[in-house]
DNA sequence: CCTGGGATTTTCT
DNA sequence: GAAAATCCCAGGA
């Protein structure tokens, strides 16, 4: 881990659609209470602009959406279906709304509490068993079990990327993603989207074992 | 392998 | 009051 340096304003004015392809391979820093967590992202979805209809964002500027709107590399973290969190980034310049969803990451250090994490909130977790089983691949194949395994929740809205002491994005420079590694598809979960629900804005790295879906 | 339904709460119409 | 960028489990083929 010492190749590991983290992401800075530079890596997040690219292109948003260029930005979610860029961002596979890179690694999301999790820290709180002395505990560090790391994760490679895998799977990543962009939503981009006024206009697209899978985006929270065609509803109009509102206080929950306002962060799309922002500069981009903050945290972007909705509430979904009533029970769990997704976790984007801002991307593009000021009042341009667009963000990327991470959809899914590979667990690489801190795996056992991300493990117990993800037994927290679920109704057969028993506080007297210390040792939870969850296959490696499973952890965090899907946006909402990402945000419950890294512990993202509404307290991290607006955080800002670039200099947060408590969730950030790293790279390490000897590893390189090249396109072909890059399977670009119709983003999941969008069927009301109409004209935007089969745009291929869905990025994740190709063969790989911890996307949520292949 | 697949399909369908329930959980749960914020947000906006 | 309805919908939602999800997940899990049950049941059938």
């Amino acid at each position: 881990m010492s190749n590991m340096a983290r992401l800075k304003t530079k890596f997040y004015q690219q292109n948003t659609f260029k930005l979610a392809q860029a961002l596979l391979g890179k690694y999301i820093v999790r820290k709180y209470n002395k505990i560090t967590l790391i994760g490679k992202i895998v799977e990543t979805e962009a939503y981009y602009g006024p206009h697209d209809l899978a985006s929270h964002a065609s509803r109009g500027r509102t206080p929950k959406t306002e962060i799309m709107f922002k500069q981009a590399g903050l945290a972007y973290i909705y509430l979904i279906y009533g029970m769990y969190y997704c976790f984007n980034i801002s991307t593009e310049k000021k009042d341009f709304p667009a963000a990327i969803l991470i959809r899914a990451v590979e667990p690489i250090a801190g795996i056992n509490q991300m493990i117990r994490n993800r037994y927290l909130k679920n109704k057969k977790f028993n506080p007297l068993i210390t040792t939870y089983h969850l296959p490696l691949t499973k952890i965090a194949n899907g946006p909402g079990k990402f945000c419950q395994a890294f512990k993202i929740d509404k307290n991290l809205n607006s955080e800002n990327l670039i200099t947060s002491k408590k969730l950030w994005l790293a790279k390490n420079s000897q590893e390189k993603i090249k396109s072909f590694q890059i399977i670009k598809t119709k983003r999941i979960g969008i069927d009301y989207a109409g004209k935007y629900k089969n745009k291929p804005w869905r990025f994740y790295l190709k063969n790989n074992t911890f996307v949520s879906k292949f």
